[in-house]
DNA sequence: CATATCAATCGTAAAATTACGATTGATATG
DNA sequence: CATATCAATCGTAATTTTACGATTGATATG
């Protein structure tokens, strides 16, 4: 045990989940935020942004990077990231999807 | 070491972060969506829908309980669910208003 | 009151996540 | 070419998450 049994599940829902999961850390949030701000792209500035070791914040760069939210590009030395704006409308797309739905009003439980 | 450093982010960052991780599991999207389905209080059939064991849902219901998605009421002898109409338009907001700020365009990277 | 039913909780095991130091590899720069 | 810099990767430890069987507690029902 411990792993997710995603079989059990429809493919929306492990799709959801999953996207939920890529955002669900505070780290990735302010690494989003960051490249939000800058509006552009940011060369590794991140590691003094945020007060996480170098090899942590690669780790959730990494993250980001397989679901497509963000991309990097050599320059030079350094590396430059920047969010994909497609994956990105994709992403709020989904959520808003999702709770769209409005839940039954009080008159419930 | 393993233990995430919420100290480091800001408030907002780690709420967000913390709204994610409780929808970032396939099985409680399924949760979710099997109470917008009913449109009303679903009765513990929970438990038949999702091919997880009685533990291990209550497990889930115990999370979504916590942040206040979903609420519990007594019925005789087994339990009303339903999704809290406030929490989830709040989960709505947070989602859109994160995702509304556009990214640069493409010609970043 | 004895029994059945439903859901929470306990205890525990397996797996995944988070974090970091150290190393590696690639690219400038002297 | 030697050296410095930046980021990925490796190896590993601590923690959290996921899952389930077993038990418990509470509420109906005979």
């Amino acid at each position: 045990m411990g792993a997710t049994k995603k079989e059990l599940f429809t493919k929306k829902q492990n799709e959801i989940a999953a996207m939920a999961k890529a955002i669900a850390h505070p780290a990735r949030i302010a690494i989003l935020h960051e490249l939000l701000k800058a509006n552009a792209c940011i060369c590794g500035d991140l590691v003094d942004e945020l007060g996480l070791a170098q090899a942590t914040i690669s780790q959730h760069l990494k993250e980001l990077k397989n679901v497509g939210l963000i991309r990097g590009t050599i320059e030079g030395t350094s590396i430059c990231y920047c969010i994909d704006p497609l994956v990105w409308s994709a992403y709020k797309e989904v959520f808003a999807h999702f709770f769209k739905e409005a839940p039954a009003s009080q008159n419930c439980c």
